[in-house]
Formats: C-alpha cells, structure tokens, sequence
DNA sequence: AACGTAACCAACCGCCACTCT
DNA sequence: GAGAGTGGCGGTTGGTTACGT
C-alpha cells in the first residue's frame, strides 16, 4: 500500500533502532521538516516520508501528527454549539465512529471529537450516574440537551440579527421537540415559542428581554444554573417521559427521594448555588409536578 | 505562594483491514 | 494464498494548564 521501494530515500532499511526514534512532543522544528516535506512531497506512504524527511519519527506519527494538527484546514478553538448539536446527533446515529463523525464537522478531526466526547458528554453522564450508553442519558440528550442547543444557536443568530441564516447543519438535523414546547404544558415561562399549528415545522424562537440563553453549553448548566443571571431555574422543561409516575425527576435514574433529587443525582455547581437556590428549585419542582 | 485536583488534549498503542509482492 | 508492510481507527495514557483551597 506504501510503495515499498519507492521513493528512492537511502535510510529506508534502517530498523527502528537504528533510526533512534523520538517521542513525546513534537517541536517547532520537526513540525516545520514535516510541514515542509509534505509541501514538496504530498502526504502518504507514512513510513517513507518520515525517513525520507529525517524525522525520527514513525510513520504514523506523522499521519497523526500532520491530520490532527499541522494540516492547514484543521480548525482549533472550542467546539461551537452548532458543532455539539452535530456531534450529539451523529453519535446517536453512528456511535463511537469518530472518524465518521469527523467527516461531517470540517476542520475537525476525530481526535478532538473524540476528546470531546469523552470530557465533556460522558462527565454528564458520569454525574448523572448513569451509562452514556443507557436510553436514560440518550434521552436526556435529545430531549433536553439537544433542544438547548438548538435554543442557543437560534438565540446567537437572532442576537447577531441573522435570523435568516439558520445555520445549515441545523437544517440537516432531525426537527427537535424544541425545549420550550416540552415546558408549555407546565406553564413554566421560558423562551417563548413563536409556534402556531402553521408554523410549527419550523418552530422559530423568539427570546423574552429577561431571557438570556446561556453562553454555557452543557447539560449541567441547563439544570443548575438558576434564578443567577436571569435564567429559569433548573427542571422546568421535563418532558413527560422523563417524569416519573410520582411526578419526581427522571426517574430512570432512580434517585433517593433525598435532596438530591434536585441534583438530578449530580454533584451540585461549583460554588454557583446556596440554599436559597436549592429552595427555589425546590418550589419550582413542586409547582411543575 | 504552595499544593492538590480537575479538565483538557496531544500523542501513543493495539488492532484490523487492505494492498502489494 | 500467504506473509509483510502500511494506513486507519478507536481506546488509552500522560503531560500541561486551569482552578480551587
């Protein structure tokens, strides 16, 4: 598949040893060989190219090194909300085939939607003390952390007075129960909906001017960031499913009728919450359900 | 300021599939 | 068809940075 043979680079029988191989970071100057090289040569045939080039690198660390950080299209920098909603969605599709996945999110590269994933969605999970895999956490995705999601991305648009720019990701994506329709029937005021019977395939949004959509993007941040800023406090958007018979929280998570129902069975926000919080949650809960 | 912990992310590892000889 | 070499993928690790005490 490489060629061997090919290439015509004198130090291609060197063993391993020989070629005195290098690990750990990469630095400046083998980034600027690689980089180089590449430019002249193109990429492929790994192997060949790192001996060719001088680098005492294997080949694959090359590969690696060149797709998930020197290729000049690799975008860097946070994972936009439009990008979780992408990532969130493709996964519930595909799985932990992150290569796959990668392939939808330009610039991105596995590695980092896998890092992604793996900090950021499954520590929910973890909190939420149930398995990533489990219907319960695929659940509280779609039905509250996509819907969120959405909720911010329209809320950027419409605040940068694009509102006829839905991204177009989003138009690729299955049509969400949005968050705020699931929250209707409880009377709770959040983000009104503009949805009408006519309207509702589109389900725009509009925010009220006390409603700000938070700049923070978890499912964390949804629950517990409360009356702090102008947010509505935390369960407000249960959908049916995920209330139990008794009117408690998501009981597929089958919390103790404690405290920390309010919690979700997740450690509470660092520093962000003190009684009075916990207390208007609380009663928030009680009118809800 | 010093220390401990958590979060993040680049890099490595092992496996599998594919191609070439 | 068998074996070797390689590319690609997903899982894991370890170093660095950020944050809290």
């Amino acid at each position: 598949m490489d060629g061997h043979g090919r290439g015509g680079c004198s130090s291609e029988t060197q063993s391993e040893e020989e070629m005195d191989l290098r690990r750990g970071p990469w630095t400046m100057e083998e980034d600027l060989i690689l980089v180089n090289y590449i430019a002249d040569h193109g990429e492929g045939r790994w192997n060949s190219l790192a001996r060719c080039a001088g680098l005492k690198r294997t080949g694959k660390s090359c590969r690696l090194r060149w797709l998930n950080y020197l290729r000049p299209d690799v975008r860097r920098g946070n994972i936009t909300p439009e990008e979780q909603l992408l990532i969130l969605e493709l996964h519930s599709r595909w799985g932990n085939r992150w290569s796959k996945i990668a392939q939808h999110l330009p610039g991105r590269t596995d590695n980092e939607i896998k890092n992604y994933w793996r900090t950021r969605v499954q520590k929910h999970a973890k909190q939420l003390k149930c398995d990533v895999n489990s219907k319960q956490f695929k659940d509280a995705m779609r039905y509250l952390w996509m819907p969120r999601l959405v909720e911010r991305i329209r809320a950027a648009s419409a605040a940068s007075g694009s509102t006829q720019n839905t991204p177009t990701t989003l138009q690729n994506l299955p049509a969400y129960q949005p968050l705020t329709s699931i929250c209707n029937d409880f009377g709770v005021p959040q983000v009104k909906p503009n949805i009408t019977p006519e309207n509702s395939s589109t389900d725009s949004f509009v925010t009220t001017n006390t409603h700000v959509v938070s700049p923070i993007s978890d499912l964390t941040d949804y629950y517990f960031h409360g009356n702090h800023n102008g947010f509505q406090t935390a369960p407000v958007s249960c959908p049916e499913s995920l209330l139990s018979p008794s009117g408690s929280f998501y009981h597929g998570f089958e919390l103790p009728p404690t405290e920390q129902n309010v919690w979700f069975g997740m450690d509470p926000p660092e520093n962000t919450w003190n009684m009075e919080d916990i207390w208007l949650l609380q009663q928030q809960q009680q009118q809800m359900c």
